[in-house]
DNA sequence: CAGGAACTGAGAATCGATTATCGTCTCTCC
DNA sequence: GGAGAGACGATAATCGATTCTCAGTTCCTG
């Protein structure tokens, strides 16, 4: 509780998620603390700025962070909530996708379909 | 020629590409015809209600269209130029990273790095 | 050729996401 | 306790993408 101490709040419900959250995701999970979005977007840079932090983009535009200290992992988005969980493993054979002449450096997979929770809700 | 003249200007830019192309990208591909920029919103706006054309998110946002026509397939975002070319061909084992509960009812897969053009051009 | 419906280009208006501003507050260090 | 730096929350401002508006065209029908 010495100074920043809203960005340890910040930092601290993004450790708790199951997957990368955007900042309105986040503030709203923060609203009761009464943080300010503004702060939210400020803790989020500062996280990435400092490394502890990544930006991640899936599908539908918004940018979405998560600690830094994960592994590998892709991503369930889900239809229905909208919301992205971790997916810890990965997949086979993307190097024969790469047409002739190109360089991949990264790869994103992203499954799409409805989470357990909006299943069963549904 | 008949009515609808532009419509098909920017259905046939699209059929001509090598991937998805979005709003901005395919209007940059019409300078010299004349076509404004509303016009290329609404013409793939029809393209997707009367069912040609299907809109295409991938990662950083911007949406993307393209035929409908096409098979299955994914995507390579170049990171230098941002166009993103189609890839025919698909991955396995993506059922065994769905957890207990979720429903996958599609997958994307986009792979990042240089594209052959921009490789070149160092 | 006249009338009407659909189409068009340009630019204004809108929308959501993000960033900047401002007055206030808190913490650190004397 | 007081000064200065950095944070904070609320809200205004900005930005890019998309949609709306409007006056002028085009094209079909009769």
């Amino acid at each position: 509780m010495q100074r920043a101490k809203q960005q340890l709040t910040v930092l601290q419900a993004l450790d708790a998620a199951d997957g990368p959250l955007s900042a309105r995701e986040l503030w709203s999970r923060l609203s009761g603390t009464g943080v300010g979005l503004a702060t939210v977007y400020r803790a989020l840079q500062r996280g990435v700025e400092e490394g502890m932090l990544e930006s991640v983009e899936l599908l539908g535009g918004g940018v979405r962070y998560e600690p830094r200290d994960r592994e590998h992992h892709h991503y369930f988005l889900c239809s229905s909530c909208d919301h992205a969980f971790d997916l810890f493993g990965c997949v086979e054979g993307l190097e024969s996708l790469v047409p002739d002449g190109f360089q991949m450096t990264r790869h994103e997979v992203v499954l799409l379909g409805t989470c357990d929770a909006c299943a069963n809700a549904g």
